[in-house]
DNA sequence: CGCCAGGACGCCC
DNA sequence: GGGCGTCATGGC
């Protein structure tokens, strides 16, 4: 990872990573896209650190108004920097499917997001689409000065006070997850570290939380790179190119390919949004 | 008006 | 353990 530093920006020349097809391919709802001319531009938040990041014609990666310091310690993990995607595509591209798929989208990285973040913005997704996923995620943040709640934060409320969000019948889930979390019986640092399935299950012990959620909480806020959602996009693709089962070689980092996978087959199928 | 959106629950058998 | 209606909300 070669970077440089300019005028407080952090700058890599060869990235290995495209800001739209990361930033808005539906791990993320934070990101706002406030350019699009020769240089693509975004501002967004994670937790309580916002970024503005942009992406020349050309490819450069820069970070804006960052210290060395910070970059080392934070975003480099958060845009998973350390990670050698060019080789992990490589391997993907033994298969002929996987392969397609990494041509069509494989500028995207898996951001390492925080898991409780991605616990509330992935129990929003279900049954829901991206516009107002975002919708939603941006009345509650703005709801503490664009701040993401902690658990406790959320806990003290109410599906009844939550009706702000328009959340609809996901909130009494918002609710179980938060209260669930600030009492300790959920300890995502925990599940973090478990061995998946018993990390899937303790996931599903909280309302609202179903295998696909799961899944997602795994993979988008806990990296667990082996973590596959599954959803009718997903399911297409198994049936029509993996019938004897998804390629053994690429268990380990499947959530990753599935990534690659989703968008193509979206893509193939005429659906671009 | 009906249909769908990166699902999960409750109830049925 | 699989099948099916239901659950809010908003865009098309």
């Amino acid at each position: 990872m070669d970077y440089s530093i300019k005028n407080k920006n952090i700058i890599l020349s060869e990235p290995d990573l495209d800001l739209d097809e990361t930033l808005d391919c539906g791990q993320a709802f934070r990101w706002k896209k406030i350019s699009s001319d020769y240089e693509c531009t975004y501002t967004g938040r994670f937790l309580n650190d916002s970024l503005t990041v942009s992406q020349t014609s050309r490819g450069c990666f820069i970070l804006h108004d960052v210290t060395e310091e910070e970059f080392l310690g934070k975003w480099v993990d958060y845009f998973d920097l350390g990670t050698d995607y060019t080789e992990l595509k490589r391997q993907f591209s033994e298969d002929e499917t996987l392969s397609k798929a990494c041509n069509f989208a494989g500028g995207i990285r898996l951001l390492r997001q925080n898991s409780w973040e991605c616990l509330i913005s992935f129990i929003i997704s279900q049954n829901n689409n991206i516009p107002r996923i975002k919708g939603i995620i941006d009345r509650l943040c703005e709801h503490y000065d664009d701040r993401f709640p902690e658990a406790e934060e959320l806990a003290a409320e109410t599906p009844d006070s939550l009706t702000y969000l328009r959340s609809g019948f996901r909130a009494k889930y918002l609710c179980d997850a938060a209260s669930r979390t600030a009492q300790g019986l959920t300890d995502l640092n925990a599940i973090a570290a478990m061995p998946i399935d018993e990390a899937r299950s303790a996931l599903k012990a909280i309302k609202g939380v179903g295998p696909k959620v799961a899944e997602c909480v795994l993979l988008f806020g806990m990296h667990r790179t082996e973590a596959f959602p599954v959803d009718v996009w997903i399911k297409r693709v198994l049936a029509e190119y993996y019938p004897n089962g998804f390629p053994a070689f690429a268990a380990q980092n499947a959530g990753i390919a599935q990534q690659y996978l989703f968008h193509y087959i979206r893509s193939i199928s005429g659906r671009t949004e």
